[in-house]
DNA sequence: TAGTTACGCAAGTAACC
DNA sequence: GTTACTTGCGTAA
């Protein structure tokens, strides 16, 4: 048994191969899967139309054969089956173009042969003959079968995290390689770098000499070989580091043959986008950057630096990028040791950043649970069809293709409250949780289910149909017992549950994304089992659920002031103490929770899944106004929750949605203002002293550091036609400059830029040459912050700084 | 190598007086 | 100079 690594289906002399390479207990190795076919369906009234077209066009096919399978509109099928993939390409073209439609023929036969036996990462196999190849066992004849959940020992992966260092243009200085926890009984990592330059006497042991690149690469490429690890990680590595490496390499004619069956990489490109894809036998490469953000991680900029020290506190200065590439020249040139250190650090960090936020766990795991390739990015549909497809067969069903749900309806999101404004005492916050898989397992949402429904209220008395299906929304139904969805669903609760109550982090997150994906691809073209029915049916009893209960405070005589998607806020006002508040909101808790539970068995028949759950006692709250009017804000409020620490001390915390301290591209002024405004007021402490001094150091300088705006390009630079914002001003401006000063120009495809408002207009951080514009940050920075909460004390930033000026 | 919709705000631009 | 509308960005859920 074993963990897969990497899967690849090719053509071989004698037809289909299907190539997985596996981490066993006992080391790599490499299964070989002959005799598979490529295979789509064709409705039967087609087959013979398509078979003859086949037929006259020359293209081969193994056999064609009518199934016990139906297409959702109960159209019999014929399995066409293919040898080669090629002909199973070949095949699929000439009939989509004579418009016959072909099912499930994007499926790819690795892909299938995995999951037709509900294999997902790990799996047992056994094999008829073995031979060593590469100093790798590899066997034939392989038969496999999925490893249950519960039956896995997890399987260690080695890592490797490598960084290289360069040129402006792209020759290299060095390569440097980490692995944590190498020799773990010496509790010693495995470092290396490789440098190019004449050997030096150093105290580093780890570095080792090399004369030229050439040399660099065939060292690196024999450490790699024999290191063999499972991952090799970095910070834009695919991208960077190993499309740098192939390119060195394919220049000095060495074969980059770094995978475990001697070959070099396999490079694909994404025909729509800049994605580039790395395949390499037997080892996987996994960017810390995309598998963060898989894992839901979220940072102002994703610079190594940056989430170092976020997350390590590894306190790394942050230098200009400009003077970075100069300094790493000029001590390639002057001093390698520093280079050679430097070069280290940046795979440590990565490793390190690996460690603490258990990323390897998270992508093994989210392999496990969704059939996904370990490096796979993005995903949501391929696991929903992983999980979905091999159930829907057994049913008797083919999937629909792309496009063939109902279109033209469109399904609403999330319900939004309007809000009731105003600075609270005492606010309760109650949230379904996970509402959408909740309304999927109570009322049965499922793409087959709505189907079989449909099926049945064609043929069914009306009087017996809350017994055999619940109605959904835009003429939906799903059927009382023939469904996917809600198991797979209520599979992966358990599973959470699970992960909850053993403190595994990483598990639980991985397992929170997946169930909250699939309300997503049922709403997406992109998804085969789109439609809106399905989508609308979650979202629309979402809003009924979300104003009833609503409704329901209501008549218990409490203020609801604002809600959204799945939250409920109840103002329980002045007189509530923090023990009878929370009693409250338990009791609120429970009684919603049975309340639902009776609605849902006397309106459907069915067992209500929903749960609510009292989450947050704000014992101060701000539900702000929209900027220049009466009307209270969405998305956007402030409160204070008070918890008691073991030393008995009450702790403060500052929650902030929406607000100016959590946007990245408001000043670093104005957030700190706007934190220390609200602590005050909150707190019931004069503010009016403060604001003036605040107005006063900025006046006079004292800020300057803080006054710096962070927006992102998103679009290229000459992209930007309908208008010009400021950080578009200040880009071109930028670039105007490095172009006249023959240096390269930074803004002109996307990315960040730093900038002041200045007397001239907007400059970017490192070409200021105006003054700062101090009445231009006063007036659109700390007014507009102190103007959301100064109304509901009585008074206003102008009201506040005019009176100062009456002084004079 | 396709998860979703809802929302607020600053600043720019066009149309108007 | 004012106002209505659009664009671009970042965010909540």
């Amino acid at each position: 048994s074993g963990f897969l690594l990497t899967r690849k289906v090719h053509d071989t002399a004698r037809g289909l191969m299907v190539n997985l390479w596996l981490k066993t207990a006992k080391g790599a190795v490499n299964l070989v899967i002959e005799n598979e076919q490529a295979l789509f369906f064709v409705e039967v009234k087609q087959a013979q139309q398509a078979k003859a077209l086949l037929i006259k066009q020359g293209k081969a096919f193994n056999k064609i054969t009518e199934l016990e399978l139906k297409t959702f509109k109960q159209q019999q099928v014929s399995g066409f089956y293919f040898t080669k993939l090629s002909d199973f390409y070949a095949a699929r073209e000439l009939l989509s173009s004579a418009n016959i439609k072909c099912y499930e023929d994007d499926i790819r036969p690795d892909d299938r042969y995995l999951m037709e036996r509900f294999i997902t990462a790990n799996l047992v196999f056994s094999a008829g003959k073995q031979q060593t190849q590469h100093g790798y066992k590899q066997y034939f004849n392989v038969k496999c079968k999925a490893q249950p959940l519960a039956n896995i020992h997890q399987i260690k992966l080695t890592q490797v995290s490598i960084d290289i260092e360069c040129s402006m243009a792209g020759e290299l200085y060095s390569i440097a390689a980490y692995s944590p926890e190498h020799n773990k009984e010496h509790h010693k990592a495995q470092q290396i770098v490789f440098m190019i330059g004449e050997k030096q006497i150093t105290e580093l042991d780890y570095i080792v000499w090399v004369n030229d690149e050439k040399t660099l690469l065939t060292q690196f490429i024999a450490w790699l070989n024999h290191f063999d690890p499972d991952i090799i990680i970095g910070w834009n590595v695919i991208n960077f580091d190993m499309q740098l490496l192939q390119k060195r390499c394919d220049l000095h004619n060495i074969r980059f043959a770094i995978g475990r069956d001697g070959k070099p990489p396999y490079w694909r490109k994404n025909k729509n986008s800049e994605q580039i894809f790395i395949e390499i036998a037997g080892r996987v490469v996994l960017d810390g950057i995309d598998l963060l953000k898989t894992a839901t991680y979220s940072f102002p900029s994703f610079s190594l630096d940056n989430v170092a020290n976020t997350l390590l506190g590894i306190g790394k200065k942050v230098e200009d990028v400009d003077n970075r590439v100069q300094e790493i020249t000029n001590n390639f040139h002057h001093n390698k040791t520093a280079l050679a250190q430097y070069n280290l650090e940046d795979c440590r960090l990565v490793a390190l950043i690996f460690e603490k936020t258990d990323l390897l766990a998270f992508a093994m795991l989210r392999a496990q649970l969704t059939g996904l390739a370990i490096d796979r990015i993005g995903g949501s549909v391929a696991a929903f069809t992983n999980l979905y497809l091999p159930k829907l067969h057994r049913a008797g069903y083919v999937a629909p293709n792309m496009g063939d749900g109902e279109s033209g309806l469109v399904s609403p999101g999330g319900y939004v409250m309007d809000s009731i404004p105003g600075l609270y005492d005492n606010v309760l916050v109650l949230d379904f949780k996970s509402l959408y898989p909740s309304i999927i397992r109570s009322f049965n949402i499922d793409p087959m289910g709505l189907i079989e429904g449909l099926l049945t209220v064609e043929n069914t008395d009306i009087n017996e149909l809350k017994e055999t299906v619940i109605a959904g929304f835009d003429g939906a139904y799903f059927s009382q017992d023939k469904h996917f969805l809600p198991d797979i669903i209520r599979g992966l609760w358990a599973e959470r549950d699970k992960a909850k109550l053993e403190k595994n982090a990483a598990l639980s997150q991985a397992i929170k994304i997946i169930m909250n994906s699939f309300y997503g691809i049922l709403g997406s073209t992109g998804c085969r089992f789109f439609d809106p029915r399905l989508s609308g049916s979650i979202t629309k009893r979402s809003h009924q659920i979300l104003k009833q209960t609503k409704a329901w405070l209501e008549q218990q005589g409490l203020q609801v002031i604002y809600g959204d998607t799945d939250s409920i806020f109840v103002n329980i006002g002045k007189k509530q103490s923090k023990p009878t508040s929370v009693a409250l909101g338990e009791k609120l808790q429970n009684e919603i929770n049975d309340y639902w539970r009776q609605r849902l068995k006397d309106d459907f028949d069915i067992d209500s899944e929903l749960e609510i759950e009292f989450e947050t006692h704000f014992s101060r709250f701000l539900m702000p106004t929209i900027r220049g009017s009466e009307i209270g804000t969405k998305k956007r409020y402030a409160g204070l929750v008070e918890s008691v620490n073991k030393q008995g001390k009450v702790k403060q915390q500052l929650i902030f949605k929406g607000l100016e301290s959590v946007r990245t591209d408001w000043t670093e002024l104005a957030k700190i203002f706007q934190r220390e405004l609200y602590h005050r007021i909150f707190n019931d402490l004069p503010v009016k002293e403060y604001i003036l001094d605040i107005v006063e150091k900025t006046k006079a300088g004292q800020f300057d550091g803080q006054l710096i705006y962070r927006k992102r390009l998103r679009r290229k630079l000459s992209h930007y036609v309908k208008n010009v914002p400021p950080q578009v001003k200040a880009a071109r401006f930028a670039d105007e400059l490095n172009s006249k000063q023959g240096k390269p120009l930074k803004y002109q495809n996307r990315g960040w830029i730093e900038y002041y408002i200045t007397l001239n207009g907007p400059q970017a951080k490192e070409c200021l040459s105006a003054p700062l514009d101090y009445q231009f940050y006063i007036d659109r920075q700390l007014e507009a912050v102190a103007d959301g909460i100064l109304p509901f004390i009585g008074t206003s930033f102008n009201e506040i700084t005019d009176s100062q000026m009456g002084l004079f």
